[in-house]
DNA sequence: TGCGTATATCGACGTTTGTCAATCTCTGAC
DNA sequence: GTCAGAGATTGACAAACGTCGATATACGCA
């Protein structure tokens, strides 16, 4: 990267070479796998209906919540809903069970708890 | 839903109605505005890339970053790391500081703490 | 067996997103 | 003033996404 500085021991200002900063990679940086499969996490999060379903679903935490339930409150048809609730599930947020021809819905204990903890453990 | 229920008036024992659970509505429950916030903020951390933006400028956090740097470790050009840049700081999780004709980027303090506490409390 | 219902899947459509080449704007140096 | 470089903006494009109607699948009941 240098090109013709004569003495480029000890002075540190360059003319035109790096100017602004380091390079700070190398590091302990997120690398390109992890960072995929974090961003996956938070792409189910980055939808408000599926915050809403989240909310709906967490907050009887006793009797799980059926799929009946949510088109209503959410305004939303039932394939979409359906759409919703699986990409919760492929994300490992939600818990899908199905019981008879009813399918009830329950949040993985501690998974978005491992996600905030990524957020402020972030390298 | 109801197909031909002569009496439909006065009863509120369905045969077939809601025979699952509670429509656990219009409590507690993340409403649409604040759910599009959140949904927001966590669509900025929703790309790989962006992810490892935030990785890289939390990494220095006594120099902050500048955009120069960025480039080659994300295997990205310059206009789409500009691009991701534009959508952290308009999220609110970076903040941006030109100094001639640098532009150094630092991590806003408490913004990754206050979605990560947004996660866990979710009502 | 056959019917009605709950949920999942499919197909289509308009919208949004990530990426980059080209261009523009601004700043510092000569 | 002129020039060179840093970074932002624009426009274009393919890919991904959210939504819904239509349909398929699976289950309980008579």
């Amino acid at each position: 990267m240098s090109t013709d500085t004569s003495t480029e021991s000890g002075l540190n200002l360059q003319p035109f070479e790096s100017p602004c900063c380091v390079p700070a990679e190398g590091k302990d940086i997120l690398q390109a796998e992890e960072a995929e499969l974090l961003a996956s996490h938070f792409k189910a999060l980055s939808d408000p209906n599926r915050l809403r379903i989240l909310s709906i679903v967490s907050a009887n935490k006793d009797s799980e919540t059926c799929v009946c339930d949510l088109p209503e409150p959410l305004g939303l048809k039932q394939p979409t809903v359906s759409h919703h609730l699986k990409i919760l599930v492929e994300a490992g947020l939600l818990h899908r069970e199905k019981r008879g021809v009813w399918a009830y819905f329950s949040v993985v204990p501690g998974a978005l708890e491992s996600l905030s903890a990524a957020l402020v453990a972030k390298k």
